[in-house]
DNA sequence: TGGTGCCTGTCAGAACGCTGTCGGGGCAGA
DNA sequence: TCTGCCCCGACAGCGTTCTGACAGGCACCA
């Protein structure tokens, strides 16, 4: 797969192209908003990651200006942690998912593959919802039965992970991979204890609890029936 | 982008036009108030960049004259710092924009970028507003909640930036680009330092904090909700 | 030319917040 | 009761940010 990466900053864009190259992938990386935009236009690429913030040329206008001029490879925008405006932006400019730094690399890498695979132009879910729990993954806000929720960086990729697999079983192993990008087992309880962090904000002060334990397996988001 | 710039100083006339032409647009340097406008009303500009102080026709009555022939091509002033009613003046002679010297590139770059993409004809912001906080940007003046705040150049320039881009994260970098016109990392903490002169200034003697801190991508300024 | 005051960058130590570790305790199944 | 698994409060480490002190530089003035 060829993927186009625009990032400025040398570790995080270093960081990415190895990994992409370790999983099999041909990665171009520039480090320049308008060589981003000519390349882009220039040869075809199967995905193409975005910074936000890019000398020379915007990440924003620089899908915009390749939008116009036709280019319909998916996009993924890496943003910078809190931005409010900047991510919704970034979505109404053309691009088709997002992903905020720091991120797990095997977050990236499920994004990419799932932009890779599907139809172009569709929109992303910006806000996930399991019964009456919403998260505005724009906005890095929780809420729940009409209370905003505040969380912490780890607690949002946690629930993140969580609510895009609503239903499923989340292993620990699946989410030291997703949320730690941890390949290997810690043998603490992180998880578990960010687990129960994350109870305490969504389940504790509300009557349903939506995340359950599945012994011996791992967790699970969903609405009891 | 095909950019007029009527400057009469050597040193200044040639950085911009170097800056401007190695971010891909096409620069006319003239150095003469009189050609400035025989030329900006004969070509079409996509933004024209005009010293106030010029031998032969200064800058207001170039625009002004400009104006009055037809010409609506967007125009950015350059002024001395501290002439306040100049920069008034200016305005009213049909100016779109100003910048006061001296100046970080990427500053004038990013206004002549703003000027080029917005509708003509509408009036600049002289005063910019987040809730209670306002900066006359022309007199170099804050206030908060009818107090007036005395601000240093630097701290200026700061809050401009952070005000023109209310509710949005600014990063260090793009601080460090706009403010200071460094496009490297000083690995120092100079911006932490004037922020928090800054904050120092517009929050700390008030109840409700506007420079909001984003823990590892920058700085923000928008009122809470 | 030397003095004075102001502005701004550097630096170091303090403060703060996030996250991982640890360990005691609860619970269920054998 | 024992064992394995999980929960969760407490705590400490660490990276990030804050901020006060200081010093160099520059302009202005005598």
């Amino acid at each position: 797969m060829r993927i186009l990466l625009v990032e400025d900053d040398l570790s995080v864009s270093d960081y990415v192209a190895r990994g992409l190259s370790e999983n099999g992938h041909v990665c171009d990386v520039l480090a320049d908003g308008t060589d981003g935009l000519f390349q882009g236009t220039r040869e075809s690429y199967d995905v193409i990651v975005v910074d936000r913030m890019l000398p020379g040329l915007d990440g924003l206008s620089l899908v915009r200006a390749m939008r116009a001029a036709g280019v319909k490879t998916p996009v993924l925008f890496l943003t910078a942690l809190g931005g409010i405006d900047d991510r919704v932006e970034g979505l109404e400019a053309g691009g088709d998912d997002y992903l905020t730094k720091p991120f797990a690399f095997a977050e990236l890498l499920a994004r990419v593959n799932a932009l890779a695979r599907r139809p172009p132009v569709q929109d992303v879910k910006t806000v996930l919802r399991v019964a009456d729990l919403e998260l505005d993954t724009l906005r890095r806000q929780a809420r729940r039965g009409g209370v905003s929720i505040d969380l912490l960086p780890k607690e949002f990729t946690l629930l993140d992970v969580l609510m895009r697999n609503e239903g499923r079983v989340v292993t620990r192993t699946m989410l030291l991979e997703r949320v730690w990008d941890f390949h290997f087992d810690p043998k603490t309880s992180v998880v578990e204890t960010h687990i129960s962090r994350l109870r305490a904000k969504i389940d504790k002060p509300f009557d349903v609890p939506l995340l359950h334990t599945i012994k011996n397996a791992g967790y699970s988001l969903y609405a009891p029936r």
